[in-house]
DNA sequence: GCTGCATGTAAGCAACTCCTTAATTAATGA
DNA sequence: TCATTAATTAAGGAGTTGCTTACATGCAGC
């Protein structure tokens, strides 16, 4: 019984390869199939169809069957969490907000890692 | 010839990992050494000297030697770009800044993946 | 039904990750 | 000098990633 890994690894590490960032960049478009999404890239499509997997499973797309053509939607909900952990690392804002952040931190019994 | 990774996948990559985001967030409290930072993680040194080695090369910490202890200190440049790249993918700006956003990468000619 | 198109799954491979234990380096202090 | 302390390096192993090619699935139109 081993667990996966938890769902801010599984969004960063998403974010962590240029060719799944770059198909993110043009989900921001609007829904896209993937032939279209496939096309710009010097890869064979299992490889993005891989690559997609990982971004649905980091609940970053949907993929949504109608005829032959799976389209694939942008959902930003996942980059809350990363933005907030990146925010909450950067700058001056730590400093400041550092000891009511380990208060409601502690208080809700997160690891916050 | 292979050139490594860029250095936002290697950023989004260090970040991708609990132990490492943990070592991040002690750190928000300053400058500490690798025996304080291994403390409380049911790991080995080793284990915790490689995860440093991980930060290092994504720029996310720096290491200094005095006698024979390290320090490792924070560094939150490297998470400016990763901050930029989430934002500028997620809520509602998106479909509000797209065409500028387009505009001004190809104008430039980066990839923006 | 069969054919073609869009996509996914399977299997395989090199490279990498994340851990381990054992050995090594380097500084401290008696 | 020698033992102790702090940390890294080395070697190795199980599992994962990121690609490949080959095969399978599933729908559309004839």
């Amino acid at each position: 019984m081993q667990q996966g890994p938890d769902e801010l690894s599984l969004v960063f590490q998403a974010l962590a390869d240029p060719t799944r960032r770059e198909i993110l960049s043009r989900l921001r478009g609007g829904p896209t199939t993937v032939g279209e999404l496939a096309e710009p890239f010097a890869m064979s499509r299992p490889a993005i169809s891989q690559h997609l997997k990982v971004l649905e499973r980091a609940g970053l797309i949907e993929r949504t069957a109608s005829a032959q053509w799976r389209t694939c939607t942008l959902r930003t909900e996942p980059l809350d969490e990363a933005s907030a952990w990146v925010e909450r690392h950067r700058g001056e804002w730590n400093a400041r907000f550092d000891q009511l952040d380990e208060h409601l931190r502690t208080r809700k019994g997160t690891t916050d890692a």
